[in-house]
DNA sequence: ACATTTGCTTGCAGCATACAAGTAGATATA
DNA sequence: TATATCTACTTGTATGCTGCAAGCAAATGT
C-alpha cells in the first residue's frame, strides 16, 4: 500500500517530504524548547504577535493567532491579571478594547525571546553566515508562499 | 537581566531572529493546515514515528514525542480502536509491547501525508527545483544540529 | 424607535496532558 | 530461593486550552 507514492508523481518529489519531515521535527523540537520556557506557547505567540502588530483587538489578535474569540479572551485576561498587558477602550467604538504590550509584557517576551534565540543560535553556531541568511530567506518566502496558498484557496 | 540581547553579539544576529520569525510562523500554519486534517496532530506523529522507526514500546513512543508515557498509552489505546496500530507482545519482557504501524494507518498515514504535502507543494509550486533541495537540505542540518546541542547540553 | 449586527465575556463540554498510584513482570541481592 | 527494588504500562485525577453556544452591551441599519 505504498504505492500511492507513484501514483502522484509530485508526490514522490523526495525534496519535499524531507521538508515535510522537518517541519515534523520542528514541531517537536518547539515542543520540547518552549517547555523550558517560563511563557506557554499561546501567551508567548500573542504576546508576539502584539510586539509585531501593536495595539489589538481581542477579534484580531484572535484572527491572527487562528483562535477562537473566547480563548484569546481569556488568555488576555490572564496576561493582563499577570501585568503583560493592558487593556484600553477603543475610542471608535466602546464596545471594543484594544489589548496592549506593557512593559513588563515586552520584558518577558524579550526572554523567552532570548530563550529561543539561544536554542536556534546553538543549533545554528557552526553555520556559515551567508547559509543562515540563505536559510532565513527560504524559510521566509517558505511561509509567506503558504500563506498566499491557503489565504487564496482556502477561505 | 533583559539586556541579554546586547551581552551576546550573536544574540542580535538579524537572520536568526528572521529564522525565528519563521519558525513562529510556521507553527501557526501547521495549526491551521492540520486542522483540517482527518488525523489530529498527536496521532499523525505518532503515526509517522512509528513509520520511521518500526514498531516502537510505549515508553520508547513516549521518549520520542516527548509526551508522558500515560499520555502515549492512551492514544495508543485509541489508535488502536481505530485500527491504525497493533500490539504485540514483546518477546524480550513481557512487561512490555510494541507498538507497531497497520496496514490500515499506514494508509491513514499516507492520505495525512498527502494533505500535507499537497500544501507545502502548493507553497513550493514556483521555486526552482534547485531551491527547494537546498531548502530541504538547510532544514534538515537545522533540524539535526538542534538536536545535537539540546541531546548533549540539556540531559 | 426597533431590529439586526458586532465585540466581548462566560458557561459548558471535549480533549490532551502531567502526575500519582496501582499492577504485573523483571532484576538484583542476600 | 526469597525478598526487595526497579521497570513497563494502565488508570484515576486534576489542570489547562480549546470551541461552541448563550448572553450582554454597544453600534448600525431601517
Amino acid at each position: 500500500m505504498q504505492r500511492m507514492d507513484t501514483l502522484r508523481e509530485d508526490a514522490a518529489d523526495p525534496a519535499v517530504d524531507a521538508v515535510i519531515g522537518a517541519i515534523h521535527s520542528i514541531g517537536r523540537l518547539i515542543r520540547q524548547g518552549v517547555t523550558g520556557s517560563d511563557l506557554d506557547p499561546g501567551s508567548f505567540w500573542m504576546l508576539k504577535t502584539l510586539a509585531k502588530q501593536g495595539p489589538l483587538r481581542v477579534t484580531e489578535l484572535a484572527g491572527h493567532a487562528n483562535l477562537d474569540t473566547s480563548t484569546v479572551s481569556r488568555h488576555v485576561t490572564q496576561l493582563e491579571r499577570a501585568g503583560f498587558v493592558g487593556r484600553t477602550p477603543d475610542p471608535d467604538d466602546r464596545r471594543a478594547q484594544l489589548v496592549e504590550l506593557s512593559d513588563g509584557g515586552r520584558d518577558r517576551l524579550h526572554s523567552a525571546m532570548a530563550q529561543r534565540r539561544a536554542l536556534l543560535t546553538a543549533g545554528l553556531r557552526d553555520w556559515p553566515a551567508e547559509e543562515v541568511t540563505e536559510f532565513a530567506r527560504l524559510l521566509d518566502r517558505f511561509v509567506s508562499d503558504i500563506d498566499k496558498t491557503t489565504s487564496g484557496e482556502n477561505e
